[in-house]
DNA sequence: CTGCATCCCTTATGATACTG
DNA sequence: CAGTATCATAAGGGATGCAG
């Protein structure tokens, strides 16, 4: 949880923050709304440096926040699949519209750090 | 700085995840956007729980992002003003749609949390 | 294979006090 | 007013080992 409650009242959008732009959140669910549903070893080869810890404790949370479902299948060795929700699923165009303003603004911010770096 | 540049491998939208989604940055570029200009201490008392300290850490990002422009007045008491840039209000439509998707969906995060939370 | 339990360490963030 | 400096704390994340 990186805001507390105080920031929200200040902003409509932190709350939303919160359960969508964690550390891992967006890898893991554009993986899964990219690629489909994937067992554990094919999100923790995909998310190349994430740690099963890491990804454990992401995946448990996405899936208590109903962006992420999980299916276990008692084989031996057994088999855990997860998939993206229709909630998940619901962010598509949300992530589109980010990925739009990053390929039309993250120059500019390139820019703009090139210019105050040579500031001082 | 939260996501490194592994994450980004998998994932196009985590570079912007990076520069706008960090802890403060939505509160402290919607109080601009809503309020506009404003000097050190209205944005502080405004994010009523953010101490100096990383106030200026976080103005400091946002102004070498080039999202939020700085201006000093030499006087006595020393003035100074904030303000959103073009590039920071060109997240305007982007927190619109984050918005539209909280009002929509936030409940359904509620829903599925009491449930997980009761299966246990 | 999936993932929990530990331990440990770095970093981020916060509280407090103090300057130009 | 607008910060800076210092210290303290908590959270995030890595490494390792083990169990179902």
């Amino acid at each position: 949880m990186r805001q507390t409650s105080d920031p929200e009242l200040a902003c409509p959008v932190a709350p939303v923050v919160d359960i969508v732009f964690s550390r891992w959140t967006t890898p893991i669910l554009w993986s899964l709304h990219t690629y489909g549903r994937q067992r554990f070893v094919e999100l923790e080869r995909r998310l190349t440096s994430i740690t099963p810890k890491v990804l454990t404790e992401r995946l448990r949370r996405l899936e208590r926040d109903g962006l992420v479902s999980r299916t276990y299948h008692a084989e031996v060795p057994p088999r855990v699949e997860y998939e993206i929700t229709e909630l998940g699923a619901s962010l598509g165009p949300l992530f589109a519209h980010l990925t739009t303003w990053a390929d039309e603004n993250l120059a500019r911010v390139d820019e703009a750090r090139a210019a105050y770096d040579e500031r001082r």
